[in-house]
Formats: structure tokens, C-alpha cells, sequence
DNA sequence: TGGCTGATTTTGATTAATCAAAACTATAAA
DNA sequence: TTTATAGTTTTGATTAATCAAAATCAGCCA
């Protein structure tokens, strides 16, 4: 009855892909879910079979999976786990952000909803986890905010970082270490087309200049308020 | 390579087993194997033959199984996890030792080192969990200490309650609302064969009557200092 | 309107863990 | 020494998840 962590990564997996489809899209191909998932392609048609047996997701043979409600109402419960489990992590034990990815992996298909309910109390009920990735509430509702790139986000304006979109650890450590972290306030100085690049000013003036993929994963707010 | 959790819950059910043997007893039979993990007796041949071929157990047909050295190593790791997530639950989240058990359980075979050792370090290295078991160190070496029973330890004499062997939820309800968790100072006043009971005397001289089952349960040390 | 190509689905096998039921041992009683 | 029985092992199937490779489909290009 209740979904074992295969399902629940075909769920995550599924939910995330939706969210990135171009334009009309409405549905996500089998061979990319099979790419992000590592398995092949075989592997992932026999299973979202199975999902759609159980209601959890909507098949169009040859044409691709979404979620059913009930599909992204279980993979909403699972994004709270894992963020709240990633909160947890790094505010009460200390870790680094870029290294609790993979034990809240493994963690938010085993810990029962007491401890997440604790953590969640423990932490005063966040609404974003290191990463400045929303927290849905209990029931699947998530916090909306309406964010900005720093692609799309006015020139010479305070805006704070809010949220940062890649786990790669890598990349956070480099956004630690530049004082880019969600909180910190900075001013897009310009941005370069021909050379892909954003020029920003970040804390104590510092000036820095980052590719524009890069730029796309840093989510800010227009006003200059604390952005949790 | 790694064992799944699988192989991890017959190593320590049969290292459980093991240390309960009577007398003479070097081998844990099949059928009480296969009766404490829950399994067909079938099952239990079937997967204690593959651990012999990983060289983790000893087997004998129709005689039993004992852990080889090797097995012996995977399963103190394995309690050092497990004992090391107990006693976070209640130390640092604040859970109640009656309910940490499960979720213990199921973290141990999750949770990266990397994360097993920031929690031996939050709470001090420490040589016990809430139940006064014993940690084995990260090489596997267990602090060993001689502890008696409320059956055998001396009359009229303050002892401090060490370790509670039993993980049931209602007699670790029990324990605690009689004020005879580790650390407490009671003193054992009489035992008596015939009713099978043991009377003592607890903090501020409450007097209780416990059961020799139950009193054999709970471990002390004959001197009146603290028993962590 | 074919026919090609790339994506998708099917097919047939595999691995880990399990069960039920049949076959087998070992030992203790007759 | 034979036999009954309790415990153990084997056998044959099952389930979930997977793969490789063969078969099939959809859409586009000429």
C-alpha cells in the first residue's frame, strides 16, 4: 500500500521533469525520465505502468507520463520530508549544505512522520530549506513567492537571494565561498549576451562575473527584505 | 559488496540469539532464526547459506549457525548505528526512549558515516544509549563493564540502574514511570522465590514489587556512583 | 506515399528475497 | 533395531526491479 522508494523516486523524477517541459509540453518522454533515472528505457515504461495502475500517474503509450493529483499529492509529502530532513541537517547537526543531498535521499523514505513532525517543530516550521527551496505544509500546499533569475531581475537593484537551484556540490560550495548564499543581498551590475555572463556586486562591493547558466540558478527577490 | 539491510537484519538476529544460547550451545538453530526474523524456515537455510558463502557466517546443516569473525565485526558497526541514532532521537530531538526504537531501526541502514560520526561527536562520544547499552567504538571494540541483575546483586545495598534489556514500548513506559531508568540509585529489599517477585525500594523510598521476569531485565552496578 | 530514423514498447532473462509444500535427517522412544 | 516426529532442507513459484536486445511505432523528408 504505501509506495516503496522506487515509486517514490519515479514520483520525484516525474515531478521534476514536468516542471522544466518547454512551452506546451504537457507530458514527459520516457527515454528522458529513463536518462535521469539511469535505467533503461524498458525499465521505465514497465514501471510507470505500474504507477498508472495504481493512479499515481497519467500514460500516454508512446507519447509520455504526467502526475495524476494523488501522484504529485505523495510527491509533494516526499519533497517535505527531504527538505525539512536537509533543514535539519545542516541547522541542528551542522552539516554543510552541499553535503546532506544524499543522506536526505535516503533518509526521507525511511524516518517515521513523528520525527518529521518533530524536526518540523524543532525548526519552527520553515518555509525553505537551505537551499531556499519551499517546504510544503503538511497537506501539500506550498508557500508561493513570485522570484526572479538573475537573468530577469532589474539592473542596479538590491535584490536578495532566495533560492538556489542545483544541488550540485560543487557549485554550492562556490556560491558559499562568494557570499551568494539565500539572505545575502547583491545588485546585478550588468549582463553581456555575447560573453553569456552577468556582472554582479555582492557583499562589501565585491565585484564578480558569472555565466549566465549559473545565473539562472540564483532565485531573488526584487525588494531588498530578508528573503526567507 | 555492501550489505543490503537484509543480510544486516540476520547478522544481528543471529548475534542476538547467539549471546542467548544455554549452557553448552555454540550454534543458533534455523527455526528460531527463521522465528525471530519473521520468515519461513525455508528462507532462513536458504540466506544463511548465501552468508556462509560471504564468508560472514559458519554454517552447519541441521545443526545452525554462528557469526564468523568477520559477521561478528558487521554487526557491533551495526549496533554502533543503531545505538548512536537512539540516543540522538532522545538527547538531541527530544523523542521519548519508548518511541525511538523503529525509526532507529530503519535509519541505521541508511545514514552515511560522514553522519554517524557528527552525531558521536555531538553527544560526546558516549559509552551507552538511553537504555544503557553499551556502544561499541568505531573499530568494534565494546567498553565492557561487569553488571549484575536485580536477581543477583546484593540485598540492603544502593545500586545504580545501568542498562533496561528490553526494547517493549510498555515497559520502557513502565521503567520510567517507577523512576528506574540508568542512572537512578534503588535498592533491592527482598526477593522471593515462591511469589516470583522482587521488592524494592526506589527514589524518596517508594516501595515496588516487580516480577523476577522483569527484574532480570534491568541491569545495575553494585556501587552507588552513576552508572554512565 | 513510401521509407527511414529515432524513440518507445515488448520479450525473455536475471537477481534478491520470499513462501508453501514436499522431501529429507536425526534423534529419541518403543 | 525400527519407527515416529520434530526440525531442516529442497523444490518450484512468486514479486519487485532491473537489463539487453528484438520488435514496433510516429513523424518527417523526399
Amino acid at each position: 500500500m504505501l509506495p516503496s522508494s522506487t515509486v517514490e523516486n519515479y514520483l520525484k523524477a516525474i515531478y521534476v521533469a514536468e516542471a522544466q517541459l518547454e512551452n506546451g509540453q504537457r507530458l514527459v518522454p520516457m527515454g528522458q525520465l529513463a536518462a535521469t533515472l539511469g535505467v533503461a528505457p524498458g525499465t521505465a515504461t514497465t514501471m510507470v505502468k505500474a504507477l498508472a495502475e495504481s493512479g499515481l500517474a497519467a500514460y500516454e503509450p508512446y507519447n509520455g507520463v504526467r502526475l495524476t493529483s494523488s501522484g504529485e499529492r505523495l510527491a509533494a509529502r516526499r519533497r517535505r520530508r527531504h527538505r525539512l530532513i536537509e533543514s535539519f541537517l545542516v541547522q541542528v547537526i551542522g552539516m554543510n549544505w552541499d553535503e546532506v543531498h544524499e543522506d536526505a535521499e535516503q533518509m526521507e523514505h525511511v524516518v517515521s512522520d513523528r520525527l518529521i513532525d518533530r524536526i518540523d517543530d524543532m525548526l519552527g516550521h520553515p518555509e525553505s530549506d537551505p537551499h531556499g527551496d519551499p517546504i510544503p505544509t503538511a497537506d501539500g500546499q506550498l508557500p508561493r513567492r513570485p522570484l526572479e533569475t538573475l537573468l530577469t531581475c532589474p539592473l542596479h537593484t538590491p535584490v536578495t537571494v532566495a533560492r538556489v537551484t542545483d544541488q550540485d556540490a560543487a557549485f554550492l560550495r562556490f556560491i558559499e565561498s562568494n557570499h551568494l548564499k539565500p539572505g545575502e543581498t547583491i545588485e546585478v551590475e550588468a549582463r553581456d549576451e555575447v560573453s553569456d555572463s552577468v556582472r554582479l556586486k555582492g557583499r562589501r562591493d565585491a565585484r564578480m562575473t558569472i555565466g549566465a547558466r549559473a545565473a539562472s540558478k540564483l532565485l531573488v527577490t526584487a525588494d531588498g527584505g530578508r528573503g526567507l
